[in-house]
DNA sequence: CAAAGCAAACTCTAAGAAAG
DNA sequence: CTTTCTTAGAGTTTGCTTTG
C-alpha cells in the first residue's frame, strides 16, 4: 500500500517527470509503472539510446550558479531560477529529457533573460553586431519585474489605464521582433542563445551536474528516441533555427488567506518573460537526418562526395569560389567548425 | 507564517485551415 | 457555406524557496 504522501506526489508529477522515473527505474533493474506513461516506455528508451550504468533523477536543490551568471542580479540569485538543465544522470551522461512534441527551452524573467543574452553575446564572434544588440539589451533591461495589476492582465490591457502595463506591453512587441530578427539573421547568436537555454554551461559551469551533456528526446510512449551529445553543433543549430521567441507576461492571481482559507483578491501579479519554444522537436530530428545521431564527419564526407560527384563540373567550382559561406550553409554547420583541412576534395 | 517571487506544467481560446 | 481540426498565444495552477 502506498503512503498518502507518495500518492500525492505521484499525482502531482508532470508527465515529463514521470518519464524520467520510468527510464531511471528501468535502467536500475525493474521499471516502475508511472502515471500517464505506459509500462515499458522506459525500457524502450534505454534500449534505443543504448544507455548503460546506473541512473538517478536529479532533484531541484543545491545547485550554484557561476559568478558570470550572478552578475545579472542586483542581489541574491533567487533559488527558483536555479533549476538544473540535467533531468537524469545515467552513468556519466548528464541528460536533459525532452519528452513529447512541444518543448519550452526557457521562460525566464528579466534577469534570467539578461543573463542568457549576455552569455550568448560573449560567445558570438560575428562581426555584424551593430547597435541592434544594444537596443535588445536596453529592451531586456526594461522588462517588467513583478508588479500588481487591478485585474486580469488581458482586461487591464484593454482598459489601457495601467500606464506601466501598457509601456511594458509595447516593449514586449518591440523586443520580440528584434529577437526574432536576430535569431533569423545572426546564426551564431541564435546558436549560442538556444544552446545556453538548453545546456546551461554559462549558468552552472561546464562541470556542474546541473549543466547537461546530452539531450534525450522521446515520445511519451518511448518511441522516436534520440540521444544527442551537446557537442553536436548541427543539432543545436537545427533547434536554434526552429525555435520561436516569445516575449510576454506571465501572471498569477493574488491570494490572501482569510481565516485559514485562501481567497483570490481579484488582483494579479504579472512579470515579463522571454520564452524559447521548440514546437516539433522530434520532427526536427527526422529532418536533420541521420548525420545527427551517427558519426558526423563520416556523413559529411559522404555528403560531400555525393554532392561533388553530381555537380562538380558545372556548378560547384564557381559557387565555391564565391564564398566559403556556401559550404557552411550546405553543411548546416556553424562557421567555427573547422573541417576543410581533413577532407579530400576529389571525388 | 503569510506573502512575494519564480519556473514550468497545465489549460483555455481565438482564429485560420481543412474537411464535409 | 458550415463544421471541425489545428495551433499560436496567452492565462492558470502548482510547488517550491525566500523574504519581511
Amino acid at each position: 500500500m502506498k503512503s498518502f504522501k507518495t500518492f500525492i506526489t505521484e499525482g502531482g508529477r508532470s508527465r515529463g517527470e514521470s518519464l524520467e522515473h520510468s527510464i531511471v527505474t528501468a535502467i536500475n533493474g525493474k521499471e516502475e509503472k508511472q502515471k500517464k506513461i505506459s509500462l515499458g516506455a522506459g525500457k524502450k528508451i534505454v534500449k534505443a539510446a543504448k544507455l548503460s550504468g546506473t541512473g538517478e533523477v536529479v532533484g531541484d536543490g543545491g545547485f550554484e550558479v557561476t559568478s558570470e551568471w550572478k552578475d545579472n542580479w542586483p542581489g541574491k540569485v533567487p533559488s527558483s531560477t536555479k533549476t538544473p538543465k540535467t533531468d537524469i544522470i545515467i552513468g556519466k551522461k548528464r541528460i536533459s529529457l525532452k519528452a513529447g512534441g512541444k518543448v519550452q527551452l526557457m521562460s525566464g524573467g528579466k534577469n534570467e533573460s539578461e543573463a542568457t543574452f549576455r552569455s550568448a553575446i560573449q560567445r558570438t564572434t560575428s562581426l555584424d553586431m551593430g547597435d541592434i544588440m544594444e537596443k535588445i539589451e536596453k529592451s531586456i533591461l526594461e522588462l517588467s519585474p513583478a508588479k500588481l495589476a487591478a485585474g486580469q492582465i488581458e482586461a487591464e490591457k484593454k482598459k489601457g489605464k495601467d500606464k506601466v502595463l501598457m509601456k511594458a506591453t509595447r516593449n514586449h512587441t518591440k523586443l520580440q521582433k528584434m529577437l526574432r530578427d536576430e535569431f533569423a539573421n545572426n546564426e551564431q547568436f541564435a546558436f549560442q542563445f538556444a544552446k545556453e537555454a538548453m545546456v546551461g554551461q554559462a549558468k552552472f559551469g561546464k562541470k556542474s551536474l546541473a549543466s547537461c551533456t546530452h539531450i534525450l528526446s522521446a515520445s511519451f510512449e518511448g518511441d522516436d528516441v534520440h540521444l544527442i551529445p551537446i557537442t553536436n553543433k548541427a543539432y543545436i543549430t537545427k533547434i536554434a533555427n526552429s525555435v520561436r521567441v516569445v516575449v510576454r507576461f506571465k501572471s498569477a492571481s493574488q491570494k490572501k488567506t482569510i481565516k485559514g482559507v485562501k481567497t483570490k483578491t481579484g488582483k494579479y501579479r504579472y512579470w515579463s518573460v522571454v520564452s524559447l519554444i521548440a514546437d516539433k522537436i522530434v520532427e526536427e530530428f527526422e529532418l536533420a537526418g541521420d548525420y545527427l545521431t551517427e558519426g558526423i564527419i563520416t556523413n559529411i564526407i559522404k555528403k560531400i562526395k555525393d554532392w561533388v560527384a553530381n555537380l562538380w563540373t558545372n556548378k560547384i567550382l564557381p559557387w565555391l569560389k564565391e564564398t566559403a559561406n556556401n559550404i557552411i550553409g550546405f553543411l548546416g554547420l556553424t562557421p567555427d567548425v573547422k573541417f576543410n583541412n581533413e577532407i579530400n576534395w576529389k571525388p
